[in-house]
DNA sequence: TTAAACTTTCAATAATTTCTGAAAGTTTTA
DNA sequence: TAAAACTTTCAGAAATTATTGAAAGTTTAA
């Protein structure tokens, strides 16, 4: 298989996946292209390798910006903006975490953290029972948010990446 | 406030959570409602509560019962059937992180073992970073998994939780 | 300045996803 | 057996989300 064939499969492919993370088409696209090169593309390179307008170009680099996934670079005596994948592992998954994490774990404890202050009228069962949901909720809210430290740790340590291993 | 505010509320609320979750409107006000009572309710009192079609009822339910977040329950003399939510807050995330894992991490190590298996033909810099990238992602497919494990030995080891608590 | 090279915005359109409701299907009761 | 009580399906409608592309905006060079 020649190498652009497999890069483009790769593409396509990460594309259809976006959609299962929650990922436009093209924003999973473009990171999958940038993230096959080693060096930075330009607006053009890309509208040009994934076939997207330049508006979706744009609006999407920008989103994966914001996911710090990827980074403007200029270069010396060149006038356009060259788009570069952030290229190590650790720091993707970092990035992906804490953005998940932003979006969808914090919304959901400000949930929580606004009905737990209500004083609620009701059948004390099922006040009871309301409540107790409420704290469970929080309690997973809360383990969800160790997990994502405990990965940035083991990230950044190999020793803890084994023991990790070991007890799973 | 009274206990149906509330309810309706968490309801509302945890119905537009869902669309960053990943999962319709609809799904997650059922998922909400259901989680608020402690007994089971049938399609029509689903219908009436949050106000859905029954198609739409009817769907969702069953993929909740996918999720394994949801079950059906017949009573004694009654015709129609119930949906009672899992209750146990462990055995919710744990379901949930299953249910990811097979949505979001399985079909990307499909896609990456295919790449991996083929030979690629190109210039030798580009191939090589090109096949790190995929075993690189490989790697992140891998500690998520082990991270999902380690959740599920967590829920179920109150020493092991303490100890994440401690490392993190 | 003016023009060229580039980036950003955003209204319109397209694509996708979700939802409805009526019809068909199934099971139970009489 | 028929009919009542319920569940499921699915084509079409509605809602949502993604994409385009042309126009407006910005920066640099001449």
């Amino acid at each position: 298989m020649k190498l652009e064939e497999g890069r483009s499969k790769f593409i396509q492919a990460w594309g259809s996946l976006g959609s299962s993370w929650g990922i436009s088409k093209s924003m999973a696209q473009i990171h999958a292209l940038l993230l096959s090169y080693p060096e930075g593309l330009s607006a053009d390179e890309i509208m040009e390798q994934v076939q997207l307008s330049r508006g979706n170009v744009n609006t999407n680099v920008r989103e994966l910006i914001n996911w710090r996934l990827v980074r403007k670079e200029t270069v010396l005596g060149e006038r356009k903006e060259f788009f570069v994948a952030l290229h190590d592992v650790h720091t993707i998954s970092q990035n992906i975490m804490e953005e998940r994490k932003r979006r969808e774990l914090e919304p959901v404890r400000r949930l929580l953290n606004e009905l737990k202050a209500a004083t609620l009228e009701g059948k004390e069962e099922d006040v009871k029972h309301f409540q107790s949901l409420l704290s469970d909720l929080a309690d997973f809210v809360s383990q969800m948010e160790n997990l994502t430290n405990l990965m940035t740790k083991i990230n950044n340590n190999n020793y803890m990446k084994k023991l990790i291993k070991a007890i799973s």
